[in-house]
DNA sequence: CTTTTTGCAAATGATTTGCATTAAC
DNA sequence: GTTAATGCAAATCATTTGCAAAAAG
């Protein structure tokens, strides 16, 4: 069995997609299964190379649309990097990311924050918070040597 | 006395500027001016559009070096705007923003978080924090209706 | 005088768009 | 059958780069 060809969590994406009336293509669930085997902050780039050879004709635009569609549906999150291009995570669970000013690198940061003060501020202008995302920026160790 | 050309709040720049050996020219101090005196974050075009003319000549390339290197003197926030044009704020007092989802506004949020365990974390990953940036999305009041 | 900064024109590069074709349902 | 999804080629557009001229110290 080659890499990023388990099915076992097909589910949830098939899940979310009937959920919000779309469809189940092959595109969607090949591109499911490399992001969450590559298992860390991809771009749409590194997407498309991993998954070219599961399927032959995979074109970027196609890529673009269905991380954002993922995102969109909650099954991976969309990272923007300064500058740099957005990077798709296939983690959900609560966390936080970290970039390196030299390198550009992406890393998690495990641990949370009290959001209440934040969306309670928000609230008050009016919006409707529905995601908070937490970037810190520095050296990382690599680009302190 | 038209717009964007008090001078009261020239010092700040120009220490910081003198500081790490950078020249103080025309060019910095207008941009400078001119971006507190919008008083709300702007892209690179809208300081272009407002400096212009009181800057014959000004050219976009400049303003871009400008704003960023604001960021890095630590005189204005460079505020990366998810896809869209990067922003930059004149304020440097703690606060965050509030991004919409819909239209792309950006809003201050008046609230901070405790960031010990975010920087702790990071440091336990050998990165050196210099910044934590925390934006919200969702949809921003207009948007909702 | 020496070195940085600027302006101009052109390049870059990630992301998006229009449209005809294909595949889900 | 209908409608959404895909692939392709081309467009977009914010941002950056190379280089000669101008200005700061």
């Amino acid at each position: 069995m080659g890499a990023f060809t388990d099915t076992s969590t097909d589910d949830r994406l098939v899940a979310a997609l009937r959920e919000r009336g779309h469809r189940v293509t092959s595109q969607r669930l090949v591109l499911y299964r490399v992001l969450n085997g590559l298992a860390r902050h991809a771009t749409a780039e590194e997407v498309l190379r991993e998954s070219a050879p599961l399927l032959p004709g995979l074109s970027l635009p196609t890529v673009y649309a269905t991380l954002d569609l993922f995102d969109r549906l909650g099954v991976a999150r969309r990272v923007d990097g300064a500058g740099n291009a957005v990077l798709y995570d296939p983690r959900t669970d609560p966390h936080h990311h970290f970039q390196c000013r030299n390198c550009g690198r992406v890393l998690d940061v495990e641990a949370t924050i009290d959001q209440r003060r934040l969306t309670a501020a928000a609230r008050a202008a009016g919006a409707e918070v529905d995601t908070v995302d937490v970037t810190l920026r520095g050296l990382c160790a690599d680009c302190r040597a």
